[in-house]
DNA sequence: AAGTAAACGAGACGGTACGTCGTGTCTTCCG
DNA sequence: CGGAAGACACGACGTACCGTCTCGTTTACTT
């Protein structure tokens, strides 16, 4: 990474001159528009710039690629995941479930995410983002309603919470874009009642 | 799909002559070599094409896609589910696991599923030969060992055997693919502990 | 030269495809019209390309340059210069030299010439081609009408026979192009009459 | 053309306040050290403003391009047209056309004069500065020369003194710009013979 | 054995998107 | 508050592939 372009430059470094701040809010939202419109394959950086009235070195100017700009359009518009602590870990968990199905669920993630999956094999840097501003934060989210959880004694101490999360993010994923069908609620309570009966421990 | 070509056409329908089958192999085997070299999104079928002593047209001509040539390039080589019967089902179980994540923790894999994923979310046709030719019987073989397992009373009867084993290559596919991470010997054990203790059951 | 492209490649070399030859006398004729319409500076391969019907890389295949595909569309449709024998050699020169007032007040010639020169500059190639192609041949023909005015002693032995032609060329650009004026036919004719009674002579 | 700049504005009109000037001679001294560098095609207004240091918006405060720019800094630097009376028209005469002979064979002027011509017939006001400020000045200079001669009579009193003077730029130009070859002395003198002898008449 | 029809290699074709560069204007911050 | 630094909208550049389409040539089946 650290090359000529990172992926969120923004500021100025010394003297003058101010990337326009404007400009990079619309073209992230254009960027979200026309990838809703005509996905990712058929979604081109002159297009997103021409829709955005923006020409495409500036597009350029702060993000390398196509993939890395729908990274961070994306990045900031997904649903957060829910960690509110309700006093009861059964129905914390079932709302983290249902959230991993929703978003898997979702149409837009469903076209962009294996695309981005598929950049991002041939560049590590889109890679890293991709796992330290996308997956691992929400991940880690997730892993603190497990915990707290495991503190409750609801789950037992050698619960391998990320093993459990990673289960679960995987069944959404490949049912929701390998295979293009749904979770229903149903299986998602199935799927949480078989946890809190007998998670994937730590060795 | 209906359309002009199918995917998988191959020998002549009557009198004329047909030099094929020779070229075809050539060209699977040549896809296989470029896309482990170069990775999916720099391989070009020109420069396959080139690669195999093959005309464009050629190729063209037997599959629509990159992506198509891709999935038939792959669908051959891919080591198969292990279903023998051991009179042994959480042996037969485990073996099964770790074929998963054998699967998904190979490189090639993780370079192609992805972008195969990718071009199949505005590929219709392909997507569809993306399930039948190449998830689904991997799945329905998988299922027969789990099957059999409840059969013998090792899992309960209202056992989810479809989503117990997308649970599994989901977790695969999402350490393998998206978090470019393996997933070790002693997870899958302990994937196979906790399912054989508590399977997600059937509503 | 003899590097990638020659500028004049035009059919295959022996196995099978060939270049579209109606493809490039569309593309010469389009260039012309695209010159006279919008001037050399403003007119693009691209727009050239498309208004031909013609993708930019098959231009690009012939053409290494705007400056190289404007110099051939326009090489083929200068008006001659003429050299018949008229039996009286003033006449036939003063033919000569109106032709050349004709060429360099000639609208399209004042438009795209300094352009063609002024690229040169900077291709030794274009340059090469814009002298065997394009000067050349009208000198070498406008010189054997001098050369008859010679042997008839309408013109002395020792007359520096291409001298007194770059004269008469380098005027009327002179005049046409820098001066953006006319020669008019009453100085052609004093340039004649001048010649006629003292030209240039050879060392 | 009347818009908002002129092409030498320089020193302010009326109450405000100029830093100016030594920018201004930087700006002309590097202009001519990256044209005689990488030519006029490759010179780009932003690489002078920065080699002289300059913003590129002091540059186009004072030129409006750069083409202006070269004319300006292509001006100044021009040898002159030696005028002196010496009392001997042949020797001036001589003078003068070794002179237009030396400028045309300049490498620079060779590199830069076309693309300023090329560029003029695109812009009216460049056209117009070109002969104002570049051409018609050394033109007028160059005539009194000859004007003298007919005075003294060395040259008929209808001498078509303009003319006979276009006529050697004409042939120095084409000769230096077009061909790229040189006008040697003899040559130059040949010229000057032929012209003393019997130069083009008024009608 | 000759005739015929297809499938072949090669690669040109019309397109589309790419990522870079230069233009001339406009904005920001420093001295 | 003038000027360097450079971001901005624009648009052309020349390249790379796409998927289609000729070209001759080379088989392998007829007759």
């Amino acid at each position: 990474m650290g090359e000529k372009r990172t992926l969120t430059p923004v500021t100025a470094e010394q003297g003058a001159p101010v990337r326009d701040l404007a400009a990079r809010e619309r073209i992230l939202g254009t960027t979200l528009r026309v990838l809703a419109r005509v996905g990712y394959a058929k979604a081109t950086v002159g297009g997103i710039a021409q829709e955005a009235g923006v020409g495409k070195a500036t597009v350029y100017r702060s993000w390398p690629h196509k993939a890395a700009l729908t990274l961070d359009a994306v990045r900031t518009r997904l649903p957060d995941v829910p960690v509110d602590d309700l006093g009861d870990s059964p129905r914390e968990i079932l709302a983290v479930a249902r959230a991993l199905a929703g978003l898997y669920g979702a149409p837009q993630v469903r076209a962009i995410l294996p695309a981005l999956i598929s950049d991002a094999a041939t560049d590590p840097e889109l890679a890293l983002r991709l796992r330290t501003d996308l997956v691992e934060p929400r991940r880690d989210r997730s892993a603190t309603v497990l915990r707290r959880a495991v503190a409750r004694g609801v789950l037992p101490p050698d619960t391998d919470v990320l093993t459990l999360l990673d289960t679960w993010a995987g069944l959404m994923l490949f049912r929701g874009v390998v295979l293009a069908g749904d979770v229903d609620d149903t299986t998602v309570r199935a799927l949480v009642a078989a946890a809190l009966d007998s998670p994937p421990r730590l060795p």
